[in-house]
DNA sequence: GACCGGGTTTGATCAGGATCAAGCGCTGCG
DNA sequence: CGCAGCGCTTGATCCTGATCAAACCCGGTC
């Protein structure tokens, strides 16, 4: 793996509420997150706010600052978080020296328009937020947590934004589901009982992995 | 500018309903639009398709398959088309040794990721067929066509897929922006006859330009 | 010119989820 | 212990845009 610790700077620690940037703040790094978790969002002119994503243990965040030289988005911790924080300008340079490095980055970047693309989908709020369930097990698996026991960090109105959805409707799903066997839901304590199901209802909005075609 | 036509083949022409790439093929180039318009869309397990994007003349195409490395995505000629295709390998060997590329190559990825989030508000259909029109005038004119009167060469339900509104209420809509004197539409002809309310209306879903912030 | 067929428009009805309005249940604090 | 406040849930109603169904328009073909 590479080792990027020369590049990186531990900040932190942030607590609920705090802001780790603003839009408008000017971009000069990208941060993968340590511990917690951060909501990134927009506010259009109207002030409405616009959840665009949450950031877990392990994840990068601050990519789509790079076209413009400024943060379009705001980032807030929802915990206590701790991230580390990288210059893009010499993650560049170095990426310059290091092929696999500047792949990686690019990885990432395309990553990232393809999850944006996946919420514009016009999908059912069942399957929305089956999708994000089984989003958030898969994702907290890939860190070593339990995916079928975890905690919601975030409130159910930033998931009902997150979602484009209306906070009573979110309640209601969830509730639906576990009528139906699929969860179990106490406060922000999440248990899934019914995976298979669950999968099943977010398949169109988890994009299903693609069938690799033979070259032609 | 950087000269990249040692790298650049043409190919093309493509006529209307012919694909340049399907969902599965191996991801080996990214193109830019020489001429024409280019549709992208992905196909979930039910066989739903969702149009991602339109790419016009000038516009680049292809980036969101770098993550993977066969695309996810289909992209289909609307009308007459030529390309220049971008061998990805060679491009990101060049960008190594050109910083302006690679800067270049991560905005556009960056820039991507914003314009796949902008889809995923939840506007109103008013709202969306505004921005979209604004969009679409706002990028031809990047290209120095007219801005004010221009050709839709992507069929009504190809918008209203993409926009994720049935094929009849982007008709009606575009009915109610004549009767309202905002446009004149006839068949695929569009003219912009207000674009001042026209962009009032879409400004949400446009994003309209941030203010840029003193550093803290 | 008659016939077709796809793309588009128009009209009528329907439904998913938003909105409005209370009520509930923690948690923290005086 | 009681109260206040916030986050969440529950219920009733409403509205936007989807869906269903049919007509229409234009270009191409026989």
């Amino acid at each position: 793996m590479l080792d990027l610790h020369v590049l990186e700077a531990r900040v932190g620690p942030f607590h609920a509420g705090d802001h780790i940037f603003r839009a408008g703040d000017p971009f000069e790094s990208i941060y993968t997150v340590r511990a917690g978790t951060v909501k990134t969002y927009s506010v259009d002119q109207e002030g409405r706010e616009q959840v665009l994503d949450f950031h877990l243990a392990g994840e990068v965040m601050g990519l789509d600052a790079i076209d413009e030289d400024w943060h379009r988005s705001n980032a807030v911790a929802l915990d206590t978080v701790v991230l580390s924080q990288f210059s893009f300008t010499r993650l560049s340079m170095l990426a310059a020296r290091l092929p696999r490095l500047q792949k990686i980055l690019f990885r990432l970047l395309s990553r990232d328009i393809g999850r944006a693309a996946l919420l514009a989908g016009d999908w059912s709020a069942d399957e929305r937020l089956a999708a994000f369930l089984i989003g958030l097990s898969r994702r907290l698996a890939a860190r070593g947590s339990s995916p079928d026991r975890f905690e919601l960090t975030m409130a159910r109105i930033d998931i009902a934004n997150h979602l484009r959805l209306a906070p009573e409707t979110v309640s209601r799903v969830l509730k639906h589901f576990q009528a139906g066997g699929l969860i179990r839901v106490d406060r922000r304590q999440v248990e899934l009982l019914d995976r298979v199901r669950l999968e099943a209802l977010g398949a169109s909005a988890l994009q299903q992995p693609l069938m690799k075609r033979a070259a032609r």
